[in-house]
RNA sequence: GGCCCCGUAGCUCAGCUGGAUAGAGCAACUGACUUCUAAUCAGUAGGUCACAGGUUCGAAUCCUGUCGGGGUCACCA
């Protein structure tokens, strides 16, 4: 029994029975009643007064009359054009057995189609931080709330392994590293090679420096620099110019890339080796962060794919070749400009391996829609990305959705690698975990479990409160994260919906008469019923949700169903209730409140302990 | 400058596919643990929904413009 639904296909039944009103369902709004006013839900009547002919106060009266006789609803009042109806309770009670004996509330009905979702996607020079856990958290929720709506969900992520970053990371192994590796240090893959490429940075800034002292520097600035511009202006705008003509290191990392793309063995064996270490160290954040792919993709494997892409298209037509070789496209037409395809050396940009991936993961896995979880800098690249892809007429073009989200910025502004700002998510992770640590200390309720119980409740709490941070805002707008503040415990946070679990599990151990539950009359009081109500509103809630791609709706949802629980368990007893009839009404109702957190945290990738 | 996103309480955010008197959390102050876990609850205080027009029974929500913040407009990824 959905309440919600039953609702409104009986409201536009009737409306087409009793008064030859014929009206889709979208015409039929019902909205949860507001609290000053009795009822538990809402028809807006003033979209249909006017279609029949009445004030909206006598048609709220007619519809009223109508329904009360014919549903399952014992009252109705009508204030204004809202028509507020009261349902009958055994059609609530119905409501309170199936979640809490159906397996499945909350898994929609399949709707037989398969969606792809993209997300962390890293580069393999540097560890993952704080901008990729957003990514990996908004990702992950989102495959869980699709699946629960319904679909078949495929977890992808591409990899960029290939180019001219990891041949720097490369390049210092080979200059500074005597050999060193992960295991020898005692350091985590990715952080390991990571430390090489902030070296490579930090050598070329001194060779960059050292250069601008000489001859060839000062005839540079003579020629290129603008009128009024200062020295140090123009060598900030030079820098990428410089790593590609002037650089010993960057011709050095130049060749090396060239080396690689020929198939040096020497060079593919570094490459590979370091690659893995990366691998092996982003394999322990994911763990961490309780994530999984199904698929993987990796750039160095499908860039050619977009080459050959690129080459059909030019022969067919679609592209254009400019005078000295380079491969455009002209999208002037869809509001963009021209992109360039294909570099005049014959070598691809980074819209290449998007097109080839696309295609790839098409021909594997039949998929209706791709979303890309990206950051919103990238907007314009997506924008252009499916504007080709449409253009080259591919039958996935219109199922691609760029899930943008805003940046995650410190206090102080962006992060940046090179002032040293950068928020590493293995470090948050073992910050947040040290704070629900001391915290869970204090209160002391875990202390004689056993060690490795605690250490896995502890886990459970800290990750909690850093992803519920991070997924309770919309996507699409940036977000402040204060590192020194860490992550709250109370109030509108992961810990604070956990802790509504844990009191229900509690309440349920300690009640050793599980047998029949007999609600008998009982009349569930304001509380109660505001609990039903909101209860019964999960399923559109992860539709929504899912047609959104906002996965910060559920955590918003999560929150109002524990603070509901928190409100009931604060004015009402339930093992010691007043009668057994309402000891056991509470112990259903507790039991699917209990379901229904545990699976739309779930749904965030939030685990729930049994104690805290 | 063109295009895109954002602007709601001191701070962080809900509410936005038009509906009733705009809601939470944090911070501040006041209460509630011999009573199922106080990581909780109850209360006080806090608002020109950036601004100005428009659309209509009704606008925080839709449209237009203005202002403020961010992004992007690379043969970087």
């Amino acid at each position: 029994m959905l309440v919600r639904e039953y609702l409104t296909e009986q409201i536009q039944r009737l409306l087409r029975e009793t008064f030859s009103l014929e009206v889709e369902d979208k015409d039929i709004l019902i909205n949860v009643t507001r609290p000053e006013f009795d009822g538990e839900y809402t028809l807006v009547v003033f979209p249909l007064a006017g279609r029949l002919r009445m004030n909206p106060v006598q048609a709220a009266q007619s519809i009223g009359e109508a329904v009360k006789a014919q549903l399952r609803i014992s009252d109705f009042n009508v204030v204004k054009g809202f028509l507020n109806l009261i349902l009958d309770t055994d059609l609530w009670m119905e409501f309170l057995g199936e979640v809490t004996t159906s397996s499945d509330y909350g898994q929609l009905a399949s709707k037989d189609s398969t969606v792809m979702v993209e997300f962390s996607s890293p580069n393999t020079n540097k560890p993952l931080h704080l901008g990729h856990i957003r990514n990996i958290l908004l990702g992950w929720s989102m495959y869980e709330i699709l699946s629960a709506a319904g679909y078949q969900v495929i977890r992808t992520q591409i990899i960029n392994d290939r180019g001219i970053a990891i041949c720097k990371s490369m390049l210092a192994w080979q200059k500074w590293g005597n050999g060193k590796t992960p295991e020898s240090e005692g350091t985590k893959g990715d952080h390991f090679v990571g430390e090489f490429y902030v070296r490579f940075e930090k050598e070329l800034r001194k060779e960059y420096l050292a250069w601008q002292e000489s001859a060839h520097a000062q005839e540079v600035f003579d020629h290129a620099a603008k009128k009024d511009e200062s020295r140090e202006d123009f060598f900030a705008r030079f820098k990428n110019e410089y790593f590609n003509t002037a650089s010993p290191l960057g011709t050095e990392a130049r060749t090396m890339l060239i080396q690689w793309e020929n198939n040096e063995p020497s060079v593919v064996g570094l490459w590979r080796q370091m690659n893995q270490w990366v691998y092996d160290g982003f394999d322990e954040t994911y763990r961490r962060l309780g994530v999984k792919f199904d698929h993987i993709y990796y750039e160095s494997e499908t860039y050619l794919l977009g080459k050959s892409i690129v080459e059909d298209g030019l022969q067919q037509g679609y592209f254009y070749k400019n005078d000295d070789g380079s491969v455009w496209v002209n999208l002037e037409e869809n509001g963009m400009d021209q992109k360039i395809l294909q570099r005049k050396d014959g070598t691809s940009v980074y819209i290449t391996q998007d097109i080839g991936t696309a295609q790839q993961r098409y021909d594997d896995h039949g998929a209706e829609r791709m979303v890309y979880v990206v950051a919103d800098e990238q907007n314009y690249h997506f924008d252009v990305l499916f504007a080709i892809c449409r253009l080259l007429e591919k039958p996935y073009a219109d199922g691609m959705y760029h899930l943008s989200y805003g940046m995650v910025e410190l206090p102080h502004g962006k992060m940046k690698s090179r002032e040293g700002t950068v928020v590493d998510a293995d470090d948050l992770m073992n910050d947040v975990r040290a704070e629900a640590l001391t915290i869970a200390l204090e209160k002391g309720e875990i202390n004689d479990l056993p060690e490795e119980e605690r250490e896995d409740i502890v886990g459970k709490i800290g990750m909690a409160a850093l992803k519920y941070h991070m997924i309770r805002v919309q996507p699409q707008k940036r977000m402040v994260f204060d590192p020194a503040e860490s992550v709250d415990m109370q109030g509108q946070t992961g810990p604070y919906i956990q802790n509504a679990y844990v009191r229900i599990k509690s309440i349920l151990r300690k009640n050793e008469d599980a047998s029949n539950m007999d609600f008998g009359s009982y009349k569930p009081s304001g509380h109660e019923m505001d609990i039903l109500i909101h209860l019964s509103e999960y399923p559109q809630e992860i539709e929504k949700a899912a047609e959104n791609y906002d996965p910060s709706i559920i955590a918003n949802y999560a929150y109002k169903l524990a603070k509901l629980y928190h409100k009931f368990y604060n004015e009402h007893r339930v093992l010691s209730a007043e009668s057994p009839e309402a000891r056991d009404f509470r112990l259903s109702l507790s039991e699917g409140v209990a379901r229904v957190i545990a699976h739309s945290m779930n749904l965030l990738g939030i685990q729930m302990p049994h104690k805290m």
